[in-house]
DNA sequence: CATAATCGTACCGCATAGCGGTATAGCGTA
DNA sequence: TACGCTATACCGCTATGCGGTACGATTATG
């Protein structure tokens, strides 16, 4: 009867409980927390300190986790990347979205992001900012909420139904003292994607960030959203309906953009993991 | 008396091979297999079906793995993104290099890329191209040898030699036949290197690619290079001294940026993987 | 300078979790 | 119909991962 934080475990023989307790090490490490002792990741992850360092120890083994030569700390090896690289290829197509969002990004003086669903919020899967700014984009491979997110906005009012109740009935199940409040913001981006054909969001993330956010298809049939905003001082309110009839605009470019025609024969240059 | 495939197994009490495997499954994975069958991944990791068949499970319930609706075949979820985040963050500073490779890009007509080694090869964690080539640049996470590249020729360079020994070691337990061509290679480069700043690679990785490399520290005592190149149709080998120039410039305007100050009070603002 | 709180490593008995063989059921194809 | 391919289920065995607890070495605190 272990403790019971093991989600999936329990009765399932099939259920690699290493695997699972493992990943959830990996995953324990953060932007502020990225050199952690082995107590450290013990508290993280809520499990026992020889189980932690056991499975650290098979990380660093297999090599996707170092120890720091200064302080001795655990941090995550840059080959971890590798990892998602595959999905990155996956997503091919939005490569051919780059200089067009580079494009917007210089005109708003903000930051366009493209990003798809995981869960509840939305991972930003390619991203560029203006070349004025000083301020650093958020990072590939970052989330934000789905629910305050003009991205996740766009992202809700564009999926179907079904997904759109699958992602209702998760809120419901984390956060039911707000759920209705979700609800009721979703429906209501709902609403005026259908009207506008883009969703905004004045001040709901963050007090001072303006952003517009319009759904696009990815290649493989994977429902993705850009966005485009920047603190007020930048983006201002006002000018929300432009950048969000240009959104549209870009998105539909991309849409439509014979991108296969732009893909030279690539043969996976790339060299397996020596 | 499993199978001997295992490194780091063996009569190790500490190693986790569930873990191991796992991840190995999760490594199996790549740009043309995005989308395997579990006897696909059993040929891939050289492991039974059936122990397959749990750790892909475990990797399912943890939501790192899904099934394609269409195909029924496992596809890596961009769930995996998220592990690599941290290991972004923790490489801030190369977003003040992005305009500056940005800037270098469109006036070479070629491809900017900045990367980190990882074992016997480079691994790219930033990279932007000019806005009028069609081809699509290498993706952020992906491998390139070191051994023949711009890119690997300068880290090798700018390593310590300490480092240099590890990596030659690691060359000729690796690949003995290849050992003295590619240790004579990286010597050779490494006297470039200390003549010009910077390393040139004339169609050696590809016929037709030209590029130079000049290495750089990443704010975390961590070495990385730049490499700037393309097709010989746009980057002549006439241009590459000029280029290496410049890039030694750049190389030398990111080393001193005060990029601290750019940095604003950036509390995470991500969301927890819900 | 001593106490306290870390750090990582080591040990070890126990129970079970994971192993991998083999067998089955469902599709789509030849 | 027989075949190849899926994924799934079953099951006995034992190696394997578990998590206590203990230790010596550092580093921080008072």
């Amino acid at each position: 009867m272990s403790d019971s934080s093991d989600p999936g475990a329990g009765k399932d023989r099939a259920f690699v409980n290493g695997l699972a307790r493992g990943l959830r090490v990996l995953a324990s490490f953060s932007p502020e927390h990225n050199r952690m002792s082995l107590g450290d990741l013990a508290k993280a992850t809520g499990l026992p300190k020889s189980t932690v360092a056991r499975l650290v120890h098979t990380l660093v083994e297999t090599g996707y986790v170092f120890v720091c030569p200064d302080s001795g700390r655990y941090s995550l090896h840059p080959k971890v990347l590798t990892l998602g690289y595959p999905v990155m290829a996956s997503m091919d197509k939005r490569l051919v979205a780059l200089p067009m969002m580079q494009e917007l990004a210089d005109y708003s003086r903000g930051t366009v992001s493209l990003g798809i669903r995981d869960g509840l919020s939305m991972i930003l899967i390619e991203r560029s900012r203006d070349r004025t700014v000083r301020a650093l984009p958020l990072d590939i491979g970052s989330r934000i909420p789905m629910e305050t997110t003009s991205m996740g906005h766009a992202y809700f009012a564009a999926a179907e139904p079904a997904e759109q109740n699958g992602i209702l009935d998760q809120f419901k199940t984390h956060d039911p003292a707000r759920f209705k409040d979700v609800e009721r913001t979703l429906r209501g981006a709902e609403k005026e994607y259908a009207e506008k054909g883009y969703c905004t969001a004045i001040g709901i993330w963050e007090d001072d960030v303006n952003a517009v956010g319009v759904a696009v298809m990815l290649s493989n049939d994977v429902l993705a959203a850009f966005n485009c905003g920047g603190p007020s001082s930048r983006i201002t309110e006002n000018s929300l309906p432009d950048l969000g009839v240009r959104l549209v605009e870009l998105a539909q470019h991309f849409q439509t953009a014979d991108w296969v025609g732009q893909l030279p024969p690539r043969p996976y240059r790339g060299v397996q993991p020596t």
